[in-house]
RNA sequence: GGUCCUGUGGCCGAGUGGCUAGGCUCAGCUCUGCAAAAGCUGCUACAGCGGUUCGAAUCCGCUCGGGACCUCCA
């Protein structure tokens, strides 16, 4: 198995995987709150984690891979005091909070899809683990870390500090946190400034809501995933994800529930993701400059010039590296639109290569980069660098520039279906196949009346033929052995 | 205000203390009937000022700029 270095949020730096029980692997990462229409900042944490998945995968791991949906629980305003986004939303719309979160979440899934994004093996919902988390809410009681004021359960961040390092994931100092929160307005339930709710009494006119046995009420943020790692994973598992502006909040709670009801700290190793952002600043629902997937995919929006496809999209995400932020410009696109598609043209042109005798070039070489470049922190700006070297030898060995033996252009074609398609997540974005057969014969047609206009120096006709073309989009290229074209 | 991250060539974006990442753009060349495509070459940068070092974009300090978190957010 592959050596893989990852960094570590817990340690700030990358360290060498090693797995709890290979070649098993879980890994829990944060999905959405199903309360509106993701945008392409929260596509992109799960398409980084979707490369993590499938690169963990390829390189042999058995990965149960468990990503939530936030259906209840995720409080509108700070201090838990705020209602349910899920319930604000129903009652704005006179519906079911249950119709809002089934759309939401088909919609998520849908756009996912789009972006060929493999699903998890589980997607559970808060909904779904309300007696998990009570359980764990009582055990925390029970442990002496919770208390309950007015109905409302409240993890005692403070006295927990005392014996465990609240702050392992953050590297702050506690006491600098303490007189750094920002005052609250009405928190006078809570003890502690920092506190946070694992259950929540729900007032009369609140929509979703369970009995407990402190009343009827709705589970807190951060305690939905620690009941459902458990629950999946166990007490300890090996990888935990989500992006970094869950870090500072909702993972340091996180880990601080599943230690006060185990004695266990969740995850080996934590993984977060950067930011997209829209003219250097994080995109968020909050700031509304949120991009819709659907109207990247359509262009249907004041900041961009034309749609751009769902694997364009993610080619430039794969061009920087996850922990670095993006930023979100029609040129970067562009960009990466043009390299993307060149990348496609060379894999088809592979398909057509002959076969030298002997070879000039060192593939094996190559291929042993790509997978250094993952096994660096999922190093994929740097695989796509490679990947653009493989594009260099199959464009020469097609203008006989240089020599490629079968062995050297089996082994290219399994570096693009691995690398490219497998791990990267790529897909040939082509139309319907039927439409698509007869287009071809089409093609095939028009390029012989065209190759014999040229055979007649009918240059005019030949040209005639290759304007009215690109005019539709088919570009046609001329080469040694005849013409061939695309979209 | 506190904590932390970051500043790379026209644009995007990797990066190890010493060996031109890569993509896009632009210019030139090769190929071509002409184009396109492809290949080659060039525009060779590391915010500023100091310091450590034989040697720093890479380590340290300061200054300036940008951002994140501290409050719902992937």
């Amino acid at each position: 198995m592959e050596k893989l270095f990852i960094y570590n949020t817990l340690s700030r730096k990358k360290e060498e995987f090693k797995a709890i029980n290979a070649p098993f692997l879980g890994m829990y990462v944060c999905g959405p709150t199903v309360y509106a229409d993701v945008h392409l900042g929260n596509c992109r944490t799960f398409m980084s984690f979707d490369i993590i998945y499938r690169y963990l995968t390829h390189i042999g791991y058995k990965v149960r891979y468990v990503r939530n949906i936030t259906d209840a629980g995720h409080l509108e305003s700070d201090g838990d005091e705020g209602e349910d986004k899920v319930s604000k939303k129903a009652k704005l719309q006179q519906l079911e909070p249950m119709e809002i979160v089934q759309t939401y979440t088909v919609g998520f899934r849908d756009v996912m899809n789009l972006f060929n994004t493999l699903p998890p093996s589980i997607e559970p919902t808060a909904t779904g683990h309300i007696i998990e988390q009570q359980e764990i809410a009582k055990k925390i009681m029970d442990n002496g870390l919770a208390y309950e004021s007015n109905g409302t359960i409240y993890f005692d961040v403070e006295k927990y500090a005392r014996s465990n390092n609240y702050t392992a994931l953050t590297g702050r100092k506690l006491d600098e946190l303490l007189e750094n929160t920002r005052d609250l307005d009405g928190q006078s339930d809570k003890r502690g400034r920092l506190d946070f709710a694992l259950w929540i009494k729900a007032k009369q006119e609140h929509l979703m809501k369970w009995p407990s046995p402190w009343g009827v009420g709705f589970p807190g943020w951060h305690i939905e995933c620690s009941a459902m790692s458990t629950k999946y994973l166990g007490e300890q598992f090996d990888i935990h994800g989500g992006g970094m502006d869950l870090q500072a909040t909702h993972h340091t709670n996180e880990i601080a529930q599943n230690v006060a009801y185990c004695g266990k700290s969740p995850a080996n190793y934590w993984i977060h993701t950067n930011m997209l952002t829209v003219n250097g600043q994080k995109m968020s629902k909050s700031l509304g400059n949120s991009f819709l997937p659907m109207e990247l995919f359509t262009g249907n929006h004041p900041l961009l010039k034309k749609g751009f496809s769902p694997m364009a999209v993610r080619f430039f995400m794969m061009q920087t590296h996850y922990r670095s932020t993006l930023d979100f410009s029609n040129e970067a696109l562009e960009a990466s639109e043009k390299a993307y598609h060149r990348l496609m043209e060379s894999y088809k042109l592979l398909q057509t290569l002959k076969a030298s005798d002997s070879s000039s070039e060192d593939v094996a070489a190559l291929e042993r980069a790509c997978y250094d470049a993952m096994n660096d922190d999922f190093n994929t700006p740097v695989l796509i660098a490679h990947l653009f070297e493989a594009i260099r030898m199959i464009n020469s060995a097609n203008d006989g520039k240089l020599k490629l033996t079968q062995a050297d252009l089996d082994l290219l074609k399994a570096i693009y279906q691995h690398f490219v398609f497998d791990v990267m997540g790529l897909k040939k974005e082509e139309e319907s196949g039927k439409a698509n057969t007869a287009l071809e014969g089409v093609m095939k047609l028009v390029l012989e009346l065209r190759a014999k206009a040229k055979a007649n120096k009918d240059f005019a006709t030949s040209d005639e033929i290759r304007n009215k073309l690109a005019e539709v989009n088919i570009q046609v290229k001329d080469g040694k052995e005849g013409a061939s074209w695309n979209l």
